[in-house]
DNA sequence: CCATGTTTTGTTACACGTAACATTATCATA
DNA sequence: TATGATAATGTTACGTGTAACAAAACATGG
């Protein structure tokens, strides 16, 4: 029997065990199911365990059960507010089923992707909820080697690894271009941001969109992330390329928020001028004057459908659908 | 030595050692200094290493060395604006620093708060940055039994476990109260949501603030969660039992910005018939119409000093300073 | 070609909790 | 009281990477 530790490191099952006179196999049991250990030890052991302030290891289990009750959760931004819906849509599932969330982001950049994979790999966890469809071949063979169930969310076009849950970004900005056409928008710009995967989709449902209308598409990009300043700084763009821009369509709410505002600085009126849609349904969208007109996407549910759905995949159920389209919702609001 | 794995199990040193006909030692010297392996060896592992897809695994580390590389950052709230720059701060110095950071939020309730940080320390966090100065007796003695470095963010005032870093909030919401009067502001009303310690310190400063000129104060509570539709309620109510109010000081940017609107659709005119402000200063209150008064906290900066203190802490470094208080700045804006 | 030093590779043990098996204590019943 | 059954506790081994020590391979100089 070891004396229990003198350097102040934390205690460990050993140290409990040593105070109470018994083996950590007892002190195990006790913490698994009191039950199992006669009624004066319950008492010894739980308040040994209080005493020491014994915090529990994981490093063990992981190491010999390879199971880390974490999931993995990889995103490109902390900071968007999609995120953060999805984040939490995620959480309200993982949370009471006893999974920590390990967040991870890349900032967009292929190569930390890679990098933040790895890392969640190292620490063992039992599952991946990651964003994006595209990835490249590192990752692929990351993750099929790992063996663990990994689900893609945000797009439900791509084909996925093995699961994907999202929505049809293609589509969604087609259904909108074509409701401010039917509005009677002609000149209508697209601000586009951050130019990953699902903008690209957009991009292409807008042009499609214009183009079955014999309409001429322009399209304002840049690498840099959204903002409401870059939203007013577009506006100023589209004018000067196009003055007679009667509509304005962005890839996110922030963008437009930022290009109404500007336009109210502007003098430009809103919807009587030009007409303004964003996109995801924001909060803020649903609350500032005039209403923003924009796609309301399902964040949460996407976030809480992938919780569930990884869950169900850790109790051994195969992939029930490969691909789970959620619906859109084409909100007109007052901006349009 | 073992035959390498039959089961489809993650690959290990052990199988990477097979493959090339060497020990797992020969490997892991590869990994972590190549040099020490002859030169041809070099090679054959770096390919057996890429053809089995080797990933690291972190928990013999954990175990043996009680190093995890990863740390625990606990917060209220993740969809709250104020913290996801904090997050933005904190990685920004963590990430190049080679830490991975396990994030959790607990809803603002004490016993979450207690399980969240139980299960961040059985991860075997090196260190832990987490907000609130208020904690329960057992959270402070997991703390100290860990024996890991811990740093307390977002209130300066409060004396620390062991460092803080901050911003005075008592002394911000004085700042702005005062600032509202000396504009000719009289019957300010304070909004308040999400009754956490530093919204009662904020409460305590616009009172203090009111008192001093003998003005009478007038709060209006909740504890569930801000939002800009709750900003509008607040101001519906506000006007009900204070009709003459000329003056909105709220707990936060959104429910300023939800109080705004309600003005803007009531056909109340800010800052003529009422003046608003908000707290913390996120980017949409200083690109909307009109500017939103506000002041403006230091989020990003906080996320980051706390990060670099955590990282010198972990160098071995003693604690430098035990609270550090950041400044705020109060931004006039158009609203007030 | 040997002795010595250096480089390269191998061996052993360890961190901690728990499954699986082994042992001891306790109890009821013949 | 002896016996078998059951309850309570103990022992051993394991998972994975690496530090510390040991051994082997190789190089250098006389």
């Amino acid at each position: 029997m070891k004396i229990s530790n003198t350097k102040n490191k934390r205690p460990t099952l050993q140290d409990v065990a040593d105070l109470v006179g018994v083996t950590k196999m007892t002190v195990s049991r006790f913490l698994r199911n009191p039950e199992q250990v006669s009624v004066p030890l319950q008492t010894k052991i739980a308040d040994a365990l209080e005493d020491l302030g014994y915090i529990p290891n994981r490093a063990p289990d992981i190491l010999s059960k390879s199971k880390s009750h974490a999931i993995g959760v990889l995103l490109p931004s902390l900071t968007n507010q999609v995120f953060a819906e999805v984040i939490r849509g995620i959480e309200s599932i993982l949370e009471p089923a006893g999974y920590q969330t390990m967040l991870a982001h890349y900032g967009y950049s292929k190569e930390a992707e890679e990098s933040r994979i790895a890392t969640l790999l190292s620490y063992g966890v039992d599952g991946l909820i990651i964003s994006e469809s595209y990835h490249t071949e590192r990752v692929r063979k990351m993750l099929s080697v790992a063996g663990i169930p990994v689900i893609e969310i945000m797009d439900s076009v791509s084909p996925p690894i093995e699961q994907a849950i999202g929505i049809d970004n293609q589509a969604a900005a087609y259904a909108m271009t074509q409701f401010m056409i039917q509005r009677g928008r002609q000149k209508i710009v697209y601000f586009a941001a951050r130019m990953d995967q699902r903008t690209l989709f957009k991009i292409k449902g807008y042009e499609a969109a214009m183009h079955d209308n014999g309409l001429a598409p322009l399209c304002l990009k840049t690498n840099s992330a959204s903002s409401f300043t870059l939203g007013a700084k577009f506006l100023k763009d589209a004018l000067q390329q196009q003055p007679d821009t009667d509509g304005i369509f962005c890839t996110n709410d922030d963008l437009a928020i930022g290009a109404l505002y500007a336009c109210q600085k502007a003098g430009i009126k809103v919807p009587e001028d030009i007409g303004i849609a964003g996109f995801h349904g924001h909060d803020i969208s649903r609350a500032m004057v005039p209403l923003l007109a924009t796609v309301i996407t399902p964040r949460e549910e996407m976030g809480r459908l992938a919780a569930e759905h990884l869950l169900s995949r850790l109790q051994g159920n195969p992939v029930s659908q490969r691909i789970i389209d959620l619906p859109f919702q084409i909100e007109a609001g007052e901006s349009i």
